[in-house]
DNA sequence: CGTAAATCTGATATAAAATCTCAGTTGAGC
DNA sequence: GCTCAACTGAGATTTTATATCAGATTTACG
């Protein structure tokens, strides 16, 4: 909101409407789900500029989902990585985690300067791993099949 | 090559034509730039249908750019990450970094049960931050611009 | 206020990347 | 050789995002 005019934006009309649609959003989206909840007369093109300009002062982060797709949220600013459950898709922030120090010292070796990462994790939540288990328990056991196999892309 | 056979795969003419091209690539490429290469008869859907059983098969792995291109590599097999130059581009496998103990530990604090990752670092190779080194050792000395903020995207 | 200049916007065209469709071809096993 | 499923190429299609550009909107300043 006035992350716009600390950065020289105008305030304008569509930003507003698309902020307050932002600040409704409970999950994740998609700039199309973002626009489809806006009023008619905001084009899209107007929603990927300001998801941009969002991104870039740290109100929004981006979300890269197993399948591919980018999905945008809020950012509970500064760094912190994504716990994505492949079920519900639900996203946590992964606190606790500090990579940084593991990374740093692990390009010492190949003496390579770090200026960023991406990382995503990918998983099931509580809620949808206890979902798996109750199948499990009450059905025929399923042997683990192929698509999950821990593979890190 | 022979990973085919050993996936039911058949051994067809246009699949050893791109086994050969990729075995002729020094970096990665993109599933274009492949095609390219290739005798005019093949077609880009069985690059791209060829390209995914060999990442499946964990021949090639696929490397992310920081601008959001995704390129193919041959893999290493096993598990690994790659250090990509925000600058040449080159793509070094990233050694000695464990951070699968890192990533779990935190993940239980979330009750979240990993099934797999997707991480990629950014930086300066060493030639390319020498270079950078070299520049602003000579002229005049540019404060370092945004096109780097250190982000974690 | 009221004006001017730059920013911003919406519609649409466009681009890029990858997948889908389907009729025809090819390979592996017999 | 034959047969049949697997495979292929061409082109259409989908998806996602950006580019273009004339016209509308903001902000600064008088």
């Amino acid at each position: 909101m006035e992350a716009f005019q600390d950065r020289g934006y105008r305030s304008t009309s569509p930003r507003r409407a698309i902020a307050v649609a932002i600040g409704a959003e409970q999950h994740h989206f998609t700039a199309e789900e973002l626009w489809r909840k806006l009023p008619r007369s905001i084009g899209i093109a107007t929603v990927y500029r300001t998801l941009k300009i969002l991104v870039d002062a740290d109100v929004l982060c981006r979300v890269l989902l197993e399948d591919g797709g980018l999905r945008y949220q809020l950012s509970h600013r500064g760094h912190h990585h994504h716990l994505i459950c492949t079920e519900c898709e639900v996203s946590l922030d992964l606190i606790g985690c500090d990579i940084e120090d593991t990374l740093e010292s692990a390009s010492h070796i190949h003496d390579f300067e770090i200026t960023g990462h991406w990382l995503e994790v990918y998983g099931l939540c509580a809620d949808c791993a206890q979902d798996e288990q109750g199948l499990s328990g009450r059905g025929p056991t399923f042997a683990r099949d192929d698509s999950h196999d821990g593979h890190c892309h």
